[in-house]
DNA sequence: TAAGTTCTATACTCATGAGTATACAATAGA
DNA sequence: TCTATTGTATACTCATGAGTATAGAACTTA
């Protein structure tokens, strides 16, 4: 904390951050209830007591409010990658360490963009964008998956479709998930790694 | 095949729904491709080659459309249910033909309206009919897997949690699958059997 | 206190898309 | 051949919602 004469400009763009931000999380929000096509940014501005083109002073369009929810959602779940990056446990375990994180940030406020933001509603940069986001994650999974197979901390199986079995039982969370639920998020992800990690047959 | 009097006007009435069906299968196409938002009635009459109003002539609005393609996917699942009623194999068996059942279902033409058409697009009343819709299939599950808990083919575990896992993959598989994919929807539920039955963990 | 910058609101434009009023064509039955 | 019904198109209405032009307020810095 220098003291310095840039201080209230330096404070001015930590504002703008902060109202911006706010616009995001609003808009989160706002989506997860209303969806993104029934969601005007009218409505954003009536949720933030501001009117629209205050809205449009702190993005450029609707499109980017999505993305960024997106972005937010989707950094929560490239974190956990890297933590168990540096982890030395067998691959079962660390997949099991990203699969309660990925469950914490799908239950988050950013779940529903994150999963229901379609290539439909964005352009193709902002669509190509997200979708290689989204790779990463799934490549991220697999690879867990394939040194799981290598380590013998899991069966031998597909790792491509096994990937999308996991994730796709995970991304429906946002679907059925409401907060306040009976079951909080870490047990909702105790139950799907047991489920994942065990099978339907008894042993 | 009577020939009777009234013969022409049932002849007209099957060339009515004939046409329905057409413009209902020609929507479910168009909302996979594009989205539901972002194919208007418009577009829809264009890939028919009428115009609006035609559209207009054999449903009420858009939403009717919406739901009629949600509901004959919705059809295949339950009529999956039926059949497995009748047998009286092990409950995991019989869970495992309706799953290869739902597979099909989902990566039909209709599975993107089945998994996609969401609350937010619909007004109350479809939404709620909808809900109930999916609600059965949702049970359905679920009483399988109490059945399998009885009988002992399935392991003690959480049924609502485990059903939620199970749907969800399956769902997810409409936003990856393309048609003429490498794998066909049967070998897509072989893996995905495998996968839910047998679990992560080497045996 | 003056000048520049940032923020916000009023009041638009403009495109899109759902749904319709109206009229014309085609077919069926008498 | 006349009438009624069904199907289709032309040419609208009307609401909504994204995005903007413009002007004024507020705050920053000198």
């Amino acid at each position: 904390m220098t003291i310095s004469p840039w201080r209230s400009s330096s404070e001015l763009a930590r504002q703008r951050e902060i109202k911006r931000e706010a616009v995001i999380l609003t808009a989160a929000r706002a989506f997860r209830q209303r969806g993104y096509h029934n969601t005007s940014i009218d409505d954003l501005a009536a949720l933030l007591n501001v009117t629209k083109p205050t809205i449009y002073h702190y993005v450029d369009n609707k499109e980017e409010i999505l993305f960024e929810c997106f972005r937010t959602g989707l950094d929560q779940i490239q974190s956990a990658f890297k933590e168990t990056r540096v982890s030395n446990s067998t691959a079962i375990i660390r997949l099991s360490a990203v699969m309660r994180r990925y469950v914490q940030a799908i239950t988050s406020e950013f779940g529903w963009c994150m999963v229901r933001a379609e290539d439909q509603d964005l352009s193709p940069v902002m669509s190509s964008r997200i979708n290689a986001l989204k790779g990463q994650i799934d490549q991220g999974i697999r690879k867990l998956i394939k040194e799981g197979i290598a380590d013998g901390s899991i069966r031998a199986c597909d790792p491509k479709i096994t990937a999308f079995a996991l994730a796709g039982g995970m991304n429906w969370i946002a679907h059925w998930h409401r907060d306040g639920a009976e079951l909080s998020p870490d047990q909702i992800a105790d139950r799907f790694i047991e489920t994942f990690v065990n099978g339907l047959q008894p042993r």
